[in-house]
DNA sequence: ATAAATTACTACCTCAGTATAGCATTTGCA
DNA sequence: TGCAAATGCTATACTGAGGTAGTAATTTAT
């Protein structure tokens, strides 16, 4: 009932950029404020950067900027680019099919919580986590 | 953010068994009436015979009972018999500590949704799940 | 007693998510 | 022009969850 650990360095990355004051990042700079393993940091960059939510600057002075506004980008799209997102919407017993008409047995029971989550993922966005009070990321 | 597939198949297992008119329940039936690997069924149900939730009869004509009374089986002690409950009750982020002192980005927004999840876990036991609407398990 | 039906134990296999390593490519600055 | 600083690509290794296989131990029916 996690987000999986590249969808947590992925929001703590974007939350990151959009709590700081620079315009271009380097994955190098990054993985060392971000405390991320060096080589699966840039893993994540490249795959944003392919996903369309940052673009790269190549050569001497690259580096990454955001690709779209950080009010567009909310937490469901970005988890949705990295895992399955029936993770979130499927059964939470793991039926492929499950529904009102063919209810699991925890159905009924579950479905304000994945509501409330799923409202969660979808209206929030990586510029709602701009706060000076954060200084963890 | 959906339960292992372990969790889920458990909670399975025991809203079959407590909607059921059987008092004792072999292995192989089990894993037919439910669809779960048999060898992988067998140990699920070792383990939660080791956690107490329900005894074993060994030998001939033996199979499993629950040990104790279905409403005093929650699926937050299940789960927290499986995995780590930790996956449940940690930061959202993956940040080893994280607290309203030392929040990370996402703290404040997901409260309310670790809250309900929570409640829903702590409150919801195996009882609750019978229901004889639910043809599926 | 013995055979059959059942659970218990141990060891191994597989796969996806996570992580690492090395080299290729691009681009700006001296 | 060439070196340095950056990203891009490909291949490999590690790890834990999920799953499989075979054998041992236990108990009851006959």
């Amino acid at each position: 009932m996690k987000l999986s650990k590249t969808s947590g360095y992925t929001i703590r990355l974007l939350s990151y950029m959009i709590n700081s004051d620079l315009q271009v990042f380097q994955a190098g700079f990054l993985s060392e404020k971000l405390r991320i393993p060096d080589k699966y940091l840039r893993k994540i960059l490249t795959d944003l950067s392919k996903s369309g939510f940052i673009k790269s600057i190549r050569g001497r002075e690259g580096g990454y900027v955001f690709a779209k506004n950080a009010n567009k980008i909310t937490l469901w799209c970005v988890i949705d680019s990295i895992e399955n997102i029936n993770n979130y919407t499927g059964c939470v017993l793991g039926f492929g099919e499950c529904s009102e008409e063919n209810p699991c047995s925890l159905h009924y029971e579950y479905l304000p919580v994945r509501e409330k989550l799923l409202n969660f993922l979808k209206t929030t966005t990586i510029a709602d986590l701009k706060n000076e009070n954060i200084g963890k990321f």
